[in-house]
DNA sequence: GTAGGACTTCGAGCGCACTCGAACACAAGG
DNA sequence: CCTTGTGTTCGAGTGCGCTCGAAGTCCTAC
């Protein structure tokens, strides 16, 4: 049962799995063939939300006889990579549109990169805000409890 | 009238007042008294937010003999600290809570320092996660299109 | 053979933060 | 005086991203 070796493989690791990588999910010896809870366990996906991924086609995910999801390397790989640009705000709707030129296939790499492109210009852009936010904040500590109209 | 002292302003710093900050409004020679448009242009944030964040109890405005609202320097100051907390995705909740504790005065300092840090937390573990989606987009930039589940 | 648990689909519901529209009030300029 | 513009309140609506529950199926262990 691919369940137990995921087990063990979270205990082993424990702790650390929030900063699973694209990378690491390739490297990692995971088993090939993965179900729903062990998909959630380890990316912190919910299976609800992971079902609705798929529903709405980000994700494409193999099934076994009876009709259960089968996640492969490859399915894996893309929640991942998907967990990713949402955790960076990236909106649902841009990454349908990435998942559906990257299934056109060749020929569209402009506007995937386009797409990125500006993704990558949102991010610098909320990072700006945060470091904002984090020197308002500080301040704020610093002075202690001033009002907080200042 | 204020709003055209107001415009000058605005087109005279044309085009850098996104990082308008709580301290630059302080300093600003800006009119005592501002309406809700001139807060809106100042500030970005629609008149229809701003009385939507007063509704809430974010922050209480004076009104002039007609019921208008008139944002004096304290309401000014507020709503821009209000933006700046909005902008590193603070809850509204978590903000009301803090204005409640300032409003309530002093012996609430030591509630409002905890929520700060751990507003402050927060904001440190979504840099770290918009680092790490950078990451990820900057990889996939410079392979240029390669297939998203990688 | 039967109880338990993990899975399936489907559609509806929720929480957040706005966002909008309707209907009305008032102030200043021509 | 009348129009135009800017404001007011109120309550309802929107969009996003999940989140949940119901009802049913299927494997596994006892």
């Amino acid at each position: 049962m691919t369940t137990e070796r995921l087990r063990d493989l979270i205990e082993t690791t424990q702790g650390e799995l929030p900063p699973l990588t694209v990378a690491l999910v390739q490297d990692l010896d995971l088993p090939e063939h993965l179900a729903i809870a062990d998909v959630a366990a380890l990316t912190g996906v919910t299976a609800h939300t992971l079902r609705y991924y798929e529903r709405i086609g980000l994700v494409e995910v193999p099934r076994d006889a009876a009709g259960r999801r089968v996640y492969d390397r490859e399915a894996l790989g893309r929640v991942v990579f998907i967990t990713r640009l949402r955790d960076s705000d990236m909106p649902i709707a841009a990454i349908a549109r990435y998942v559906e030129l990257v299934k056109q296939g060749p020929g569209t790499e402009p506007e995937r990169l386009a797409l990125l492109e500006a993704h990558r210009a949102d991010i610098l852009h909320r990072l700006a805000d945060l470091q904002a936010a984090l020197a308002v904040v500080d301040y704020k500590i610093t002075t202690y409890g001033g009002a907080c109209g200042t």
